[in-house]
RNA sequence: CGGGAUGUGGCGCAGCUUGGUUAGCGCGCGGCGUUUGGGACGCCGAGGUCGCCGGUUCGAAUCCGGCCAUCCCGACCA
């Protein structure tokens, strides 16, 4: 808000990083906290990710998921078990050492992700491949003490899922990974209607103590990739360390092959950089909160009354055909005021009743996403709704596919990749040879890393754009968040 | 962790260089009235230990020292 006028938004174009937080503000999404890096989430987006959660949770349902709670603090010495997992992840714990006035005997950490609580416990729920396979997900916070930190994005504190399984062989356990990646895009896609990429993670960008991390990374308006969710295969990494066996089929004890998978409350941040304007939010109506503002226009006290009589009969009829409607009928702001707050808050349409509309039965119907305002009449707005609401959320894909497609490029000369990716951003697609040192001089070069490769390895057909080896991965590059 | 800022009614800021009596302004908020088809206006009103601690001084938002906190950029980041 700062050197702004009043109620304006800095142009998205032009300084993207401000626009990002005052949309968020603006619109009543969320503000910061008082301790550093934390996130205070308002009405407004917690209703967004609300509706996030639902669509993912029944989903986790339907693909057999029970949900479960495991506690917040997680003994220090726990977390050590797994080298790879406690090496990634000390430089970012928040550990509690004291409680109750007393020093403890041993520091608990906050927990920045859950797998050593759950594959301990784990251990003393499986005895045979009977037992298996164990599908549960918690719904939960988790603590990382980033040095750098931004709304929704990457907070000190968020809120997530964390899908944690176990399984009696390898190939469930993949099946299981790849099953909820594929759950993940589709939540991302068809309720987000942000379309993302699927695909593997190089060793560098993996999850530590993955075997394999898959992810969706999705393409921001800025040009800057967004990892939105990823699902790991963990093999048998957290049963080794955590000594969970179970007797198989052959009669031997084996450990178990454990995935895990999380989406967070980042992905709110995924919706706005993705179909954000310079008037603020466009939120898809699946995951908007109000779907249907509802802005009576009056010009006197007699008016007044009778107009909020229709409009309220209009919310009456939507909100029973499942409508999420509102009836902004603040006196106190003119319907210009109006306008303009519900589009920064991103509600999909908006419908005007004054006493022209009034007077022939029709009502101004004006949608946020192509703008245009038309004129139906009462029966027909209703009836309509559902279809004009989905026609909002497929132009808001279809927008944002547009966007990334004309963002995606198939690259093979270097100084064409490292000019471009500075300049334009946006996915580089070309050859890599699997070496971890191309990988590096890569980010070294530009500060991009490979977002991602195929599900399953594909010849590129082509030299690593690095150094001009023969290709061994079809790599997508960017600058991510 | 490096660099740059900031901390003054709910929010955004000014005042500080050059110390001085009731600490201002805009927005917002409450009341009344006029307004209402793209961010209305008038009048009245409420609201502030000037981040914290100490020092200098007759007197500190202002000068000095220390501390704390947050934000931005960067490095880092499953």
């Amino acid at each position: 808000m700062s050197r702004l006028a009043k109620g304006r938004l800095p142009k998205q174009s032009e300084d993207f990083p401000s626009w990002y937080v005052e949309v968020v503000k603006q619109a009543g999404m969320a503000e910061h906290g008082l301790a550093k890096g934390t996130m205070i989430i308002k009405p407004h987006g917690y209703a967004v990710w609300e509706y996030i959660q639902r669509a993912l949770d029944d989903r986790f349902k339907a693909t057999g998921h029970a949900n479960v709670y495991f506690p917040l603090f997680i003994p220090e010495k726990l977390l050590a078990r797994e080298a790879e997992h406690v090496e990634g992840f000390a430089p970012e714990l928040a550990v509690v050492t004291h409680g109750g006035g007393e020093v403890l005997e041993e520091p608990l950490v906050v927990r920045p992700t859950s797998e050593a609580i759950i594959w301990t416990t784990y251990g003393k729920w499986m005895q045979s491949y009977r037992d298996l396979p164990l599908l549960y997900n918690q719904w939960a916070n988790v603590v990382r003490w980033e040095k750098r930190t931004r709304l929704f994005l990457r907070t000190t504190e968020f809120l997530w899922q964390e899908g944690h399984t176990a399984h009696a062989t390898l190939d469930e356990a993949q099946e299981e990974v790849l099953r909820m990646l594929d759950v993940y895009r589709e939540v991302a896609e068809d309720v987000c209607a942000v379309p993302v990429l699927a695909g593997r993670k190089t060793a560098a960008e993996k999850f530590a103590g993955a075997d394999t991390t898959f992810t969706i990374e999705g393409l921001m308006r800025d040009g800057k990739a967004l990892q939105c969710g990823t699902s790991h295969n963990l093999g048998q990494n957290f049963s080794k360390a955590y000594d969970v066996q179970f007797l198989n089929r052959d009669g031997e004890q084996e450990y178990a092959w454990g995935t895990s998978w999380g989406l967070s409350t980042r992905m709110v941040g995924g919706v706005i950089m993705t179909h954000g304007d310079d008037k603020g939010l466009r939120l898809p109506p699946a995951i908007a909160p109000v779907q249907v503002v509802v802005v009576p226009i009056y010009k006197s006290d007699d008016e007044r009354s009778g107009i909020l009589e229709v409009a309220g009969k209009m919310r009456d009829a939507l909100a029973g055909n499942g409508v999420r409607v509102r009836l902004d009928d603040r006196d106190q702001h003119r319907p210009g005021f109006k306008f303009s707050e519900w589009e920064l808050k991103g509600v999909p349409i908006r419908i005007e009743i004054g006493p022209r509309d009034v007077a022939s039965d029709q009502v101004v119907c004006v949608d946020r996403v192509v703008g245009d305002k038309r004129q139906l009449a009462t029966s027909e707005a209703i009836a309509s709704m559902a279809s004009l609401l989905d026609g909002v959320q497929r132009a808001l894909y279809e927008q944002a596919t547009a966007f990334r497609e004309a963002n995606t490029h198939e690259v093979s000369s270097y100084d064409d990749f490292t000019d471009g990716i500075e300049e334009q951003g946006g996915f580089w697609v070309g050859g890599w040879c699997g070496d971890p040192a191309c990988e590096a001089k890569v980010t070294e070069d530009t500060k991009a890393t490979i977002r991602l490769l195929p599900i399953e390895r594909e010849d590129p057909g082509e030299a690593c754009l690095v150094c001009g080896k023969p290709g061994l991965e079809r790599a997508t590059w960017g600058k991510a968040y």
